[in-house]
DNA sequence: GCGAAAAATGTAACCGGTTACATTTGTGTG
DNA sequence: CACACAAATGTAACCGGTTACATTTTTCGC
């Protein structure tokens, strides 16, 4: 019977069969100097007899160079999260860098605590999502030392750079496209704001919308994100048959749980009521109507903060903010307003 | 100005301000050992002052644990896996794990390579999807001697535990499920099977179905997963008037696109066909109509990895096979056929 | 062929914790 | 009080790599 090859090797056996010194072996395994073509040889070929995995802990104790980013987000669950680790994830394994994700279910508290976690293991940079977050996480990130990237905000002004889209002005100009179609009474569904900035902004964009148009009512709703809450809603709306021109949920899902109660219910979407999402996430492309959304680039975020934490780290460049557009993508679940076709 | 507290502070400084052994700060920090309790709150004041976080990596060096699990998956981009991934990243914080994601898109050289990453990294244990992978990854794994866990499947013959559910079995049960309504041509959508034993055990239950009720006649279909898949295949069907009495399909999104589709050209789900689905996503309990489907338990499985490789690690409990229950969960988009109903 | 510079390799210190073992201090008992 | 034993603390080796520096070949120009 074959003997299991599985026993400790380390650096001294693999030099030890080799006939080299741990030196050379580390050489070879880095690449780091000139060796021979002969010893190179001799050392590659003890390594794949043995199977050979250095330890990371060591060699991260001596280089002080772990490879690994940590992602803090409240949840994998919403898709547009989900997506943007997957880009994210994706950009990093090609240079190299594994990732570490921790949720926080959007508790700010489980949010410091995941970040102090994912800092004493080693993370080289951290991202986390939007700029409000518990007072101690700056001073945490500040004393640790670790580059961070705050996502899907864009703000100059905030403590660290940021990388993502103008909420705000996104919102504003959701509302003021809804406002040129004709729509006065626009009824705007928004998820949570406690420990949700980029949903606080959001909100806050809607409000720059009215305030510079006089002419429009808007109704705001709250609720916890998801189809459910925006078919309630909708429900409602439809059964009291008291419509408002125009829906603008801040989360594609209300949007999408707006239009299967219509279909439920045989209310026509767009003719009876417009209605728009924010995200553009996977199925505002394959509902019926098609959405019309605020798409954010998720997979582009996701893509540039690895990149740019990738030449942070490798070399050296700044970390800077960064704003990427998002464009209204119109589709079919909007239209003019009878005020107008009529 | 308060000078920035971001210093380099190890151990040694931590001891050194509070006047104690290297040895005392460890065991404070670590609750190994008896510490008097004035020693202690001296050691706890330096710690907090120096905001000092202990090197992971030389803890993994002395301790030889990393405290860190691997998940390496085709992608976050399907929302079962993220379900799957959110679930067990959950559990795993709660017992003081961290969770580290590599995705390989489906690509069996690249699961490997993914693999081999997380083992240097450190991964105390590693999950992966399925039990078909490339030869040299159980090499790689029995090499390593790091616990594994094939997930989504069950399979006592399997070369590591599996913890899952009856792939086989439950496309199987379906089949049968919609022949009891008494449906007798079928259509069936299966994703693509390379790299992909999951959906290829679905496969095989249809088979078994067929095989064992002569009377149906049962037409497979593969595409890339996706809605858009399952409306183009459904729209064919739609157009030429030939439709099967019901459809069967392996992932969840084919059956929302087909759906989607029936609804723009104005078929109706159930009464002209029946539509199924597999894996119960989010999405199967808000569309419409709602989606009779094969509820997978991807949250209990995610939460179950975790507390066995938990149990396993810091037990030593034995890791074992798990089967999960899945129930067909009968909703909307299925009806009798008229053969039975007229 | 010789000496100097370049290439190849080896030695040992170090990264920052943990922990076995030694030592000092404290407590309880006869 | 002295003594035995427990509690508290300190010392130093060790985990498995990297790398500065020392040492031993090679390579070459003359």
């Amino acid at each position: 019977m074959t003997a299991s090859t599985a026993n400790k090797s380390g650096i001294r056996q693999i030099a030890q069969q080799a006939g080299v010194s741990i030196a050379t072996v580390s050489r070879v395994l880095n690449g780091t100097a000139n060796v021979s073509a002969a010893t190179r040889e001799r050392v590659m070929s003890a390594v794949s007899q043995h199977q050979y995995l250095p330890n990371a802990a060591a060699k991260a104790l001596a280089t002080r160079r772990t490879r690994t980013v940590a992602a803090v987000i409240p949840t994998l669950e919403h898709s547009i999260f989900a997506v943007f680790m997957n880009a994210l994830e994706d950009q990093l394994a090609a240079a190299g860098y594994s990732l570490v994700i921790a949720t926080h279910r959007f508790d700010s508290a489980t949010e410091l605590k995941r970040c102090n976690e994912v800092l004493r293991l080693g993370a080289e940079a951290i991202i986390v999502s939007g700029t409000r977050h518990d007072p101690g996480l700056a001073t945490l990130l500040h004393s640790a030392a670790v580059p961070c990237l705050y996502t899907s905000v864009c703000d100059q002004g905030a403590r660290f750079p940021t990388m993502g889209y103008d909420n705000r002005g996104l919102a504003s100009r959701a509302i003021d496209y809804l406002a040129s179609l004709g729509h006065r009474h626009i009824a705007v569904i928004h998820g949570p704001l406690h420990n949700n900035d980029r949903m606080g902004l959001r909100v806050a964009g809607v409000g720059d919308a009215r305030d510079a148009n006089p002419e429009l009512t808007i109704d705001l709703r709250e609720a916890e994100i998801g189809a459910q809450s925006g078919a309630a809603i909708a429900g409602h709306w439809f059964e009291t048959g008291r419509l408002p021109d125009a829906c603008l949920c801040l989360a594609d899902v209300f949007a999408l749980g707006v239009l299967l109660e219509a279909q439920r219910q045989r209310i026509v979407v767009p003719d009876q009521m417009s209605v728009m999402g924010f995200e553009d996430i996977e199925w505002a492309r394959e509902c019926a109507p098609r959405l019309t959304t605020v798409a954010l680039p998720s997979v582009q975020m996701g893509k540039a903060a690895a990149t740019a934490i990738v030449n942070h780290l490798d070399h050296g460049q700044p970390l800077e903010h960064q704003q990427f557009d998002a464009q209204i993508v119109v589709r079919e679940s909007t239209a003019s307003s009878k005020r107008l076709t009529g």
